[in-house]
RNA sequence: GGAGAGGUGGCCGAGUGGUCUAAGGCGCACGCCUGGAAAGCGUGUAUCCGUCACAAGCGGGUCAAGGGUUCGAAUCCCUUUCUCUCCGCCA
């Protein structure tokens, strides 16, 4: 949620920073303030309302104590038309708090002065890019044809299990699936990172927490039973292990990793886009999450950018990394970089990791917040990134590597994979 | 799934209708004391909303959450939720 002091005082300018993501909220921001003045008139009412009734009970207790019970009749009188009163403008504030909240979580994070304008990915702007993308090989294959030839993945028993964007991994596949989550827990938690194992079905609040809700509502696996949410990413859980809480100054930055599975429904995808490993129902990922104080947000974005990049050199992979375009910008994201690995035989870019500062739009939904050494509590900034989402990583691993003699095994991964090739 | 007991401040814990403006303790912060420290003593120490200058002060809400009874609720009633114990089932 965004601060609504800054609708009060510069809503011309939250409505210009939003433009960028090709949103009009002239309509939403006006009612929003109007909502917000209505809110505040109707509080101080009942504020008031309350305090008279306040004190009239006083008054009544002090006549009781003192055995002139039958003076207060009159005095009760009023006090029941004050409940009455009170019962009308409770009714009104929470009424319109209902329709504040709603025009407040309809808002997206503004735009960090950085994000390019644009509509789509194509108008995310290319930061820089690292290592070359290899020229296909005359007889390269596509990682959907080498996960067949030498039986690592298995697309068609998992849909035969559950479905399209199941796969089965299997043998050397599934071995490296488990060296690739190692490694980047590893490599996390040399970084300073606290490994976790987060639960992966989540309560509402959470996935209100973060954002999925209720703007991703629909994306995620809802379990109605239960009222609980696969998780998409464990961002979810991770993050919102500090909802509503206060931590202290110098804790900051907290910085925590999990390894977890991710559920998407994916509704609306189709094409290409979903071939073999490219876009799956359920899939591995690492995710690194820090809470940071605001002043020093950007450059732990900056920080975690190099980490992410830190490990696909470790991968031996070519990637870029691009600054997403207004239109292109999740929901409750100030700036998000994209890293992307070139997957040689599809010729293509795979994102496989998405870093992002939320500022402080999801702490002002979580309630996250820290203690300055002056003793005053404001909402701390959350940030986070895959490091890394394991279908492309592999995607490419095998695209990428492929030759005569199998798949060959980057260096960083031997140790864990106790092999160094596949073939 | 069945039965029972509970949820009070950062933590422990008292509190069964008005003096709760929540006792007491621990922790923490600051001060005194000390060569320095410990102990001791003193002071302070939740959060949200409103008013307002995002100050102080003042008003209101919050004792798991929501609703109700009452002039008045941490305390009584209802619903929900979570935790613990026992039984059942089970990786």
């Amino acid at each position: 949620m965004l601060d609504i002091q800054i609708i009060r005082e510069h809503g011309e300018e939250v409505i210009r920073r939003l433009k960028v993501r090709n949103m009009d909220a002239t309509e939403v921001v006006g009612r929003l303030r109007e909502a917000d003045a209505v809110r505040r008139k109707t509080q101080k009412e009942l504020d008031d309302n309350l305090a008279r009734a306040n004190e009239l009970a006083r008054q009544i207790g002090e006549l009781f104590k003192s055995g002139k019970g039958q003076q207060a009749a009159e005095m009760k009188q009023e006090s029941a038309l004050l409940k009455q009163r009170a019962k009308t403008l409770q009714d009104q504030l929470d009424s319109v708090t209902a329709e504040f909240r709603e025009l407040m979580v309809k808002l997206p994070n503004l735009p960090h002065p950085s994000v390019p304008p644009g509509n789509s990915e194509a108008d995310n702007e290319l930061v820089r890019a690292e290592g070359e993308p290899l020229p296909a090989a005359t007889n390269a294959l596509p990682h959907w044809d080498l996960a067949r030839k030498y039986d690592i993945i298995d697309f068609e028993l998992g849909a035969k299990v559950s479905g399209a964007g199941f796969p089965v991994y299997k043998g050397r596949g599934a071995r490296l699936q488990r060296a690739l989550i190692a490694f980047f827990l590893d490599e996390a938690t040399k970084a300073g990172y606290t490994e976790y194992q987060p639960p992966l079905l989540v309560n509402e609040a959470s996935a209100f927490g973060t954002g999925q809700l209720p703007d991703k509502d629909g994306q995620m696996y809802h379990l109605p039973a239960d009222n609980l949410y696969l998780i998409p990413t464990a961002e979810v859980p991770l993050t919102n292990l500090y909802r509503d809480s206060i931590l202290k100054e110098e804790e900051l930055p907290v910085k925590c990793a999990a390894y977890s599975v991710c559920f998407r429904r994916e509704a609306g995808s189709y094409g290409k886009d979903v071939r073999g490993l490219n876009r799956l129902h359920q899939f591995d990922k690492v995710e690194i999450v820090q809470v940071a104080h605001p002043g020093k947000s950007y450059e732990v974005l900056d920080e975690m950018v190099e980490y992410v990049s830190g490990l696909l050199r470790k991968l031996e992979l070519p990637f870029r990394i691009t600054r997403l375009c207004g239109g292109d910008l999740g929901f409750a994201s100030a700036l998000t970089f994209d890293m992307e690995v070139y997957a040689s035989a599809q010729q293509r870019w795979l994102e496989v990791s998405s870093i992002s500062n939320f500022e402080a739009y999801q702490s002002a939904r979580m309630k996250l917040r820290f203690r300055s050494s002056a003793g005053k509590n404001s909402l701390a900034h959350t940030l986070n990134g895959s490091a890394l989402a394991l279908p492309r990583i592999l995607a490419a691993l095998l695209e990428n590597n492929q030759g005569a003699g199998g798949i060959r095994i980057p260096e960083a991964l031997r140790p864990y994979t106790g092999f160094d090739s596949i073939g």
